[in-house]
DNA sequence: GCATGTGAAAATCTTCACAGCA
DNA sequence: TGCTGTGAAGATTTTCACATGC
């Protein structure tokens, strides 16, 4: 095999076999084939093949892949063999719904902050985690946190942006529906359910 | 021009344009050329020419591309020009954050019904709706509702997109981790924020 | 001059077919 | 026999270059 980048397509992939492969070794599942893996997911048994054999050969002719050394490599693929601390901005209802979401513990993000600007909300507890006025994200520069999840009206988006850079993230989830601009090094995915929902008309069937 | 389906990958990017494009329309814009556009956008003007010229001449050499009637022909690809009604199923913690965003009316979405198999929530109000016991998902038959959101967890989301479609849905924007199978007729959209946020650390720098 | 629209080239991703191995 | 791994073919998408029109 030649050493090829992996393909962002593949990228996105692989969060989903971490997740269903996580739930097959609960299971007690010690080997499983591409076309058991492809079942579950509604992906092409040779599409998983290819995209498992761009990081090497882990599968036994035969038999299938071995369960537990593929979730190993996935993680240390996406780096998700490390714990990563996050902090969230904005506790609206949407923010609350994310510090509450039980999908993050199992890919190994921990929140450890939550700010918000709203007086009331200063002080109370959302999952342990006391939240913070924002004049102080600076302060995460000393907690080791490499990840940003902002959660705020349209308007303060670019300038939660800007706190959360200067404070040395260098990821972030946005939720904001528009764009953020921040320097080359720092990645940013917005996720926006309504640009999601705006193409499910297009593939509905005529009534 | 040939008659070509639109590409997929363009469709995921009508929606972006259309959101920028009402903006500017708000502003006062007359026309637009590609350029400005892409500086806002961060697509390439290229791409976003190529993506307009799927469905027909629509710039003007010189000046651009008038702004509303780009919107209402990209309206009319997505089938945005009517509103579209939606039921959601599961009044938690994301779904109370997905009745309360503000994204959806922009394209022409209105959840009309909620649905929540807790006592206690019965009964309340959200934003207008009252909350039903999920037994009542079938009334969606004479509601002319073809959207189903689902923000259940994850057990419970199979048997709520049954219900869904029995109650003629074919449309679903699902927000539970994990696959649901429905007939070939329906549309499913899976959103999982935990599957996003498990790309970004490899996409950050390395510390 | 300026900006669109489009054929052609390049890059990327998916599908296939089959050799190779337990 | 059963399943992996991969080169090659096919499909799709992006990028480019430039002719065309106001």
């Amino acid at each position: 095999m030649n050493y090829r980048k992996i393909p962002d397509e593949t990228i996105r992939r692989l969060p989903i076999y971490l997740r269903d492969l996580t739930g097959f070794s609960q299971q007690g599942y010690k080997n499983i084939s591409s076309k058991e893996l492809s079942g579950h997911l509604g992906i092409n048994p040779w599409q998983i093949r290819k995209d498992f054999s761009c990081f090497g050969a882990f599968g036994t002719c035969g038999v299938g892949y071995d369960v537990d050394k593929l979730i190993q490599q996935i993680k240390k693929i996406l780096k998700l063999d490390t714990i990563h601390k996050a902090a969230l901005v904005g506790v609206g209802n949407l923010g609350s719904a994310v510090l509450a979401y039980p999908g993050f513990v199992m890919y190994g993000f921990d929140i450890v902050a939550a700010f918000d600007n709203d007086p009331k909300k200063i002080g109370k507890k959302i999952n342990k985690i006391t939240i913070e006025d924002v004049s102080k994200i600076p302060s995460l520069k000393n907690k080791d946190v490499r990840i940003g999840i902002i959660t705020v009206p349209r308007q303060a988006s670019q300038q939660t942006a800007d706190a959360l850079v200067s404070a040395g993230v260098t990821g972030i989830l946005n939720f904001s529906p528009c764009r953020i601009k921040v320097p080359k090094k720092v990645k940013v995915i917005t996720i926006n359910i309504a640009l999601d929902l705006a193409r499910l008309p297009y593939y509905m069937p005529a009534r």
